[in-house]
DNA sequence: ACCTCATGAGAGAGCGCTCTCTCCACATCC
DNA sequence: GGATGTGGAGAGAGCGCTCTCTCATGAGGT
């Protein structure tokens, strides 16, 4: 009742097993009628080779490990960008025939099971989402050695390739809209500061504000809605004059969008509001939501190919990507 | 430069493979100081068992399949629900030291790849999470000599362990709190009948409706927001007197809502809006969403314990879960 | 004193595969 | 014609582990 092995694929078709592995794998030293004879025997037994046992030879196991690193405080997964990377992520390397092992990095307990995992060689590399930068775990893994990827530039320095979106730049976009459009006191909610994407929206939003002489305005949210809200609120407090909001992230931006309507502000009449990274629902928000597009599928492509690269011993340089506004309603 | 083996391990502490074998997966017929040997050598080599080779051997490989089965035509992880069931099974999954291999099923040729996968023995399970009806996926899975669960009930009739939720009673108790609510004229803007969340929430809407003999007015969407949009606008023009919607999911109760704003209709006062899954995003919609609430984590846990229980060659009954009312604005 | 029996440790087979090495048959060259 | 080369196939070693079987030791019983 066992599966069949390579062993039965040669005996029924009267050849050795070596040559049976030959057609198995694709080698083309294997005269054409004996080619056939083993590719007719495949079919007629079912056989599928045994990955453990190829791979306990090869040295190889053909799959990835894509490592999604939340902060223990905060769970990264609720942002719809996760299901985007993971699902593009996933088409993309099973193009080429890897398998993806989902790994949860959350607790300390999960960090330990992670790391002797991929040290175990149970990967052939890693796709690391991580977000939050007191993360250890793009140093813990660059130590191993075992390629590593990442997406979103690693808040350490560390030497690990990695594709991001331009966000200092987006960022100074989304302001210089608001200010080509005649706003004058532009606030921004930033994302944590101990992720990259916070930080840097934070510059681009510092950037463009004193270039042009205006004064910043700034609450600190963590990427979720209801830090949105609060951030909002809080703004309205601090000044309630401001007539323009760079929100770091749509999540947020539309907890924003919330607060701005319980406080009897029009967007964008009184308040504009800009947002980040295009999710599904900035189309639906009310009013629909001017926001800063990056191409996610674009990214985790250049992420594959950035694993694979090194796979094959080439370079590893950054990937940086530029972000595009899209314009609907809210400023 | 190779990653130590358990042969290595053994020589330094001095006693066979066998013993060291014996430590290493934690068997009790060992004497203390052997066992601290072994450890010993273990902890100074950095030891970590190959897997490939214990999995040639034992015929497991304590990794589980998580495949997520699209429709062609409609991208189901666009729903916020994908993110939390892959969490939250990941998590679990996890808990039980099993890894998770993610699968996209969503085109023919990745049928073939996974049956091949599957056949293959990669896995000791399958956790499939197909949500169209048409899916040849559990039937061909069932075949296939691997334990199968489904998250959702299979559309097809097939002996594969389940857990669901209450569709049906969840949809009555929907359509229930708008006609105690005064509502009289009220429509559903269904899911797909190709899914099964689709066909049973539609038939909790017509029970009531029929148990209570009101008219029932139905337009069909594809639990996307723009086709509740769509669904929505459809609606109106065939009942512009129509009082409340029971919208079949969340997403599209968002496009309805929309469109219901576009049309200048207000809700709750000219139409009542009730949802179906109580995404995040419920609570932040202009007005916030009364929905049914499912309990997404809760049903993960449950499918995760039906196919352990299944290895352990336990029975196998399906589960389901009851749906909770959650009243907010809009209803 | 002998036999029995548990206990703990080692020997060794084998899981299914790849891959190097070897070998054979036949064509090619001087 | 014998040496050389070449394409195609087989033999067999091993990848790193588990697990059964065997054996040595010593405690306990008669």
């Amino acid at each position: 009742m066992r599966r069949p092995t390579l062993e039965a694929v040669a005996a029924r078709a009267g050849v050795s097993r070596a040559t049976a592995s030959r057609v198995v794998n694709g080698q083309t030293t294997v005269a054409p009628q004996i080619r056939d004879a083993v590719e007719r025997a495949i079919d007629e037994l079912g056989y599928v080779p045994n990955s453990a046992a190829r791979s306990l030879v090869t040295q190889r196991t053909d799959s990835i490990a894509l490592v999604v690193s939340e902060s223990p405080t905060r769970v990264f997964s609720e942002d719809p960008l996760f299901s985007t990377v993971i699902r593009s992520a996933s088409v993309e390397l099973e193009a080429v025939n890897k398998q993806v092992v989902l790994m949860l990095a959350s607790s300390a307990k999960s960090h330990a099971r992670l790391e002797r995992y991929i040290a175990g060689g149970h990967v052939d590399g890693v796709m690391l989402i991580s977000m939050h930068g007191a993360d250890p775990l793009p140093t813990a893994l660059s130590r191993l050695r075992v390629p590593v990827v990442s997406y979103g530039r690693p808040a350490v320095p560390v030497d690990i390739p990695f594709v991001d979106n331009d966000n200092v730049g987006g960022a100074e976009a989304a302001v210089r809209h608001l200010l080509s459009s005649g706003r004058r006191r532009i606030a921004t909610i930033a994302g944590p500061l101990d992720m990259i994407a916070g930080q840097d929206r934070l510059t681009g939003y510092r950037n463009v504000l004193r270039d042009s002489d205006h004064r910043s305005i700034v609450a600190v949210g963590d990427f979720t809605r209801e830090s949105g809200s609060a951030a909002m609120r809080q703004l309205l407090r601090d000044d309630p004059a401001l007539d323009a909001v760079f929100v770091a992230n749509d999540l947020m931006a539309v907890g924003a969008l919330q607060a701005l309507r319980q406080a009897g502000r029009r967007v964008p009449d009184d308040v504009a509001v800009v947002g980040f990274d295009d999710i599904d629902a900035a189309k639906y928000t009310e009013p629909p939501l001017t926001t800063m597009r990056h191409p996610v599928m674009e990214q985790t492509a250049a992420l594959v190919r950035l694993l694979l690269g090194l796979f094959a011993g080439g370079p590893s340089d950054p990937v940086i990507l530029p972000t595009e506004l899209i314009v609907r309603e809210s400023a």
